[in-house]
DNA sequence: TGATTTTTAGAGTTTTCGCTCTAAAATTTA
DNA sequence: TAAATTTTAGAGCGAAAACTCTAAAAATCA
């Protein structure tokens, strides 16, 4: 049994907001007295805990990449209709394009690379997330050919990629404020290549 | 006439190699050390042209929303066979992304803000950039209608912007290292959507 | 109670960075 | 030649940042 004080704060809590921060700012303009004061921890607490700022920023990417996007992958396992759940799926784009900056956007973060030290971490990350996307999209999608809603022969790994690769280009488009007309013929080309999969 | 010693250094070529400082490292990332360093120019020299660090970085990224993809964007624009010439286009992703660190990777500075005075700056360049290969494939697809490649009623703006999106996808996913079947999977959608349009 | 550990507060250290300043040499036009 | 301007070199300044250190209070378990 551990002696001592407990720990106070919530780690988990601590790693979201850090994460939050340093997807919006990016690494270097994140400050380790902007991580003191959002927070709350001391920054004896912080060192204490997590060595310096790259372990802060370490742990927090390791754990966006573990748990992002869960409700949406969970949305997807967990349907009745799999054929629908993947259709809802694509349509979601358009709300998170619009506040694209605050949910769910990866490569904002992977993009702001600090940590000279460790290049690959981002990346490593990045698959990480993609990887789980993409599992729960065939996983699903095999479901709907199983249930008949869509053809036995259609490629399902070609159409989970495709749909992933629009996801991310949406995700860019949003990001970047480009008209919404481009996010509307995406999110069609994506409702598109399901119906042409369809049985 | 102006007076006095001209400038010797050549202001595209310092702003070139200073958007691919950014582009790979990211704003806060670059020292104006570094850049005095790799462009070869004294730091008067520097501060005397451009004022200022951010002055470097916006007109860089200036230049960069100006000029990017040109070649790509010659290629669809004076092919005698605009079909051929966007299938080549979409082909292209294949080699982009697997140099993708350094080549025409519009997201990777865009999304590396620096210079916090100014937050829109790279959203602007982005759209501008996007603007331009949008409108060469758009009007390159007509071309292709008009030459009874196309079907005359498909939606050449939509294909155009599908095909955006997939680039940038594939964009994204060259440049996390991702699985390379993914686009492979990306390369033969987007090659798909156009022979669904085939006349 | 005592040992152990976490918590907080704040001052101090070292380094880096953006930027300025000084000052002189080089190259152009009038 | 004279005026104007760019060029280079290097020292230095002020601010910010990462991190350490001191030191003491709080909360747990044996």
């Amino acid at each position: 049994m551990p002696r001592g004080r407990p720990q106070k704060f919530d780690e988990e809590q601590v790693l979201d907001t850090a994460a939050a921060m340093f997807r919006r700012d990016g690494y270097d303009a994140v400050s380790v007295a902007d991580l003191c004061r959002e927070t709350g921890l001391a920054m004896q607490s912080l060192y204490h805990r997590f060595g310096d700022k790259a372990g802060v920023y370490r742990e927090a990417l390791e754990r966006f990449g573990r748990t992002a996007n869960d409700p949406q992958i969970a949305a997807l396992e967990s349907s009745d209709d799999p054929l629908a759940a993947v259709e809802a799926f694509v349509r979601l784009w358009k709300r998170h394009a619009g506040a694209s900056r605050d949910d769910g956007c990866l490569f904002t973060q992977a993009m702001s690379r600090g940590d000279r030290s460790d290049p690959e971490g981002p990346d490593v990350i990045a698959r990480a997330f993609t990887g789980r996307v993409r599992k729960a999209l065939n996983t699903t999608l095999r479901r709907a050919v199983a249930e008949g809603q869509l053809r036995p022969d259609c490629d399902t790994s070609a159409i989970a990629d495709t749909l992933l690769t629009l996801a991310f280009g949406v995700a860019v488009i949003g990001r970047g404020g480009m008209p919404a007309s481009m996010i509307d013929h995406a999110v069609a080309a994506g409702l598109d290549r399901l119906q042409q999969a369809r049985a």
